[in-house]
RNA sequence: GGUGUCGUAGCCAAGUGGUUAGGCAACGGUCUGCAAAACCGUGAACGCCGGUUCGAGUCCGGCCGACACCUCCA
């Protein structure tokens, strides 16, 4: 099925077609590793790892995704210093090495990282690459002598600027983002960054080693630069070495078009001559309480946090997928709880079709199964529209789950949940399993002791320990010959 | 100041001028010793004021409000 995706680049909704053969090349901006990823991060993987999703399973295609692992900036380094408060006993001990702190710190959050990703049902084997910066320097550095040779950089200070100005004369500046450039906020204009650049839009490319800061060697013209790569320059490095350019899609969140992907494309043009993608496509802010989250407003928060307050990372993952990725999604307890109910509604149902189906699966799709797969994958081949794919999976759950399927229909539509799983990764596509009690024993106890009372029909006992349990904050969900307690 | 986005029922969230989006919650009912789950059913909405139109949540104008970006940011 032909997909149809929002470029950021020509502010439309157009048709994809990979560049080259049935391979889509796809790079994702990823994470800086200083911290614990929080869950508006993860807003932006999700909405990546369900774009590749889309392109597999309803485009067909194969995949190549790149992710990078942003491992060297301010902040990692700020972090890793010396001394850091930041510094935690996980990672080891600290060395004189400013560089092995930087890696012990980095290595430490790039597993959390990948640990958290996972836990939200990103499959880390979807990926080709997790690159990191650090380990491109050399191709950074590549990219910087040619930029210079072709006239957009100069040296100031010891560190490497692109010359916004020189590659006006040549090309569009501005090319995701409209920019003003005379009415850039005042206060702006030049940051904390001590460095000395000619024009408040010029960005650095390679910036000038500092005391206790890791660097690498330069060598410019005969001349040493030691210091460290700027931000923007990695991803364009590492695209070129990991998927070459031009390749089909590239994604982030709408804070990086201007201006990361805006220099990402400034520099990988003046470098090698190429735009980088064809498709820059963009997810808008989760906000929490409908503001921007952040520490200062109290709504700030990781996939750690809400976890620990007993939120299943998957009913995170629904709930972030009932809005679509272009729209702003309001984050809330109430809404997460909705998606858990829905999931379970669902993951109840595909139990029912199990047990219908007797686990076989048909991909010989036809009648009302195939009506249901046609509308779902339509909706999400036209640029990942979720909310009306599980509108469309919904409706068909109100009108149809009582209409009785054949065998032949249930083996049907367990192969296109399947085939929805793989694109959700929200349900477990299998015959319903006892779960394990995971109550505390003396919880136990005393629903053993209801079931007894209830066994020997002494039903007011048992409603006696029912409401006890509800008190303990327990419920009991009775079945044949045993129950289940399920914590409120 | 510049650039955008958005205001839809208790909450979340679609909506491409013309028949019910959908989810969760709520309320009836079936089932169950009672519950839970599941199923059947019910109601409720388009920030405000104008305009265009046979017809506007959907187009136009104004107002009010919320949010984001403007070189740390997913």
């Amino acid at each position: 099925m032909t997909i149809k995706l929002y470029n950021s680049l020509s502010k439309k909704v157009e048709q994809f077609k990979p560049l080259k053969g049935n391979e889509v090349r796809m790079y994702s901006c990823g994470p800086t590793v200083y911290n614990y990823a929080h869950i508006g991060n993860m807003r932006a993987f999700l909405f990546a790892d369900f774009l590749q999703r889309v392109l597999r399973t309803v485009g067909k295609y194969e995949m190549r995704w790149v992710m990078n692992i942003t491992d060297i900036d301010d902040k990692t380094i700020r972090d890793s210093s010396i001394g850091s408060k930041e510094w935690k006993s996980e990672m080891g001990e600290q060395t004189e090495s400013a560089k092995d702190n930087l890696k012990k710190l980095t290595s430490f959050y790039e597993k959390s990282f990948i640990d958290d990703i996972t836990k939200l049902g990103i499959n880390p084997k979807h990926f080709f690459a997790m690159p990191k910066a650090t380990d491109y320097i050399k191709e950074m550095q590549e990219l910087i002598l040619n930029i210079i040779e072709n006239g957009y950089a100069y040296i100031a200070d010891g560190s490497v600027y692109f010359d916004v100005n020189a590659w006006r004369k040549d090309d569009k500046y501005g090319k995701l983002y409209k920019i003003d450039f005379d009415n850039f906020k005042s206060g702006y204009r030049i940051d904390s960054d001590q460095y000395e650049r000619e024009q408040a839009s010029d960005f650095v490319l390679w910036k000038e080693f500092k005391e206790n800061e890791p660097y690498w060697d330069f060598e410019i013209a005969g001349k040493n630069y030691p210091g460290r790569p700027g931000w923007h320059i990695e991803c364009s490095a590492m695209e070129y070495v990991l998927l070459e350019l031009p390749f089909d899609i590239h994604t982030g969140g709408v804070d990086l078009k201007f201006p990361h992907h805006e220099d990402e494309i400034a520099q990988s043009k003046a470098g090698y001559g190429i735009e980088p993608t064809a498709f820059w496509c963009h997810n808008e802010f989760l906000e929490v309480e409908k503001r921007k989250m952040s520490k200062s407003f109290g709504n700030f928060f990781t996939l750690r946090d809400l976890i620990k307050q007993g939120l299943d990372p998957i009913d995170i993952r629904l709930a972030m997928l009932s809005a679509h990725y272009a729209s702003k999604y309001n984050f809330t307890f109430k809404g997460v709880a909705a998606a858990h109910k829905a999931r379970v509604r669902v993951q109840e149902y595909i139990y029912y079709v199990w047990e219908l189906a007797k686990g076989k699966v048909s991909n010989d799709f036809s009648g009302k199964v195939e009506e249901l797969r046609n509308k779902v994958f339509a909706e999400l081949a036209d640029d990942l529209h979720t909310p009306r794919a599980l509108a469309a999976m919904f409706s068909f759950l109100n009108d149809a789950q009582s209409n009785n399927l054949s065998v032949n229909e249930a083996q049907q539509m367990l192969g296109f949940l399947t085939e929805m799983n793989d694109i959700f990764a929200a349900w477990q596509i299998s015959e319903e399993k006892a779960k394990p009690q995971s109550a505390p024993q003396d919880i136990i106890d005393i629903a053993n002791e209801r079931l007894e009372a209830k066994k020997n029909k002494d039903f007011a006992r048992a409603d006696a320990l029912r409401s006890k349990l509800s008190e303990l904050g327990y419920l009991v969900k009775d079945s044949k010959d045993g129950y289940e307690l399920i914590k409120n």
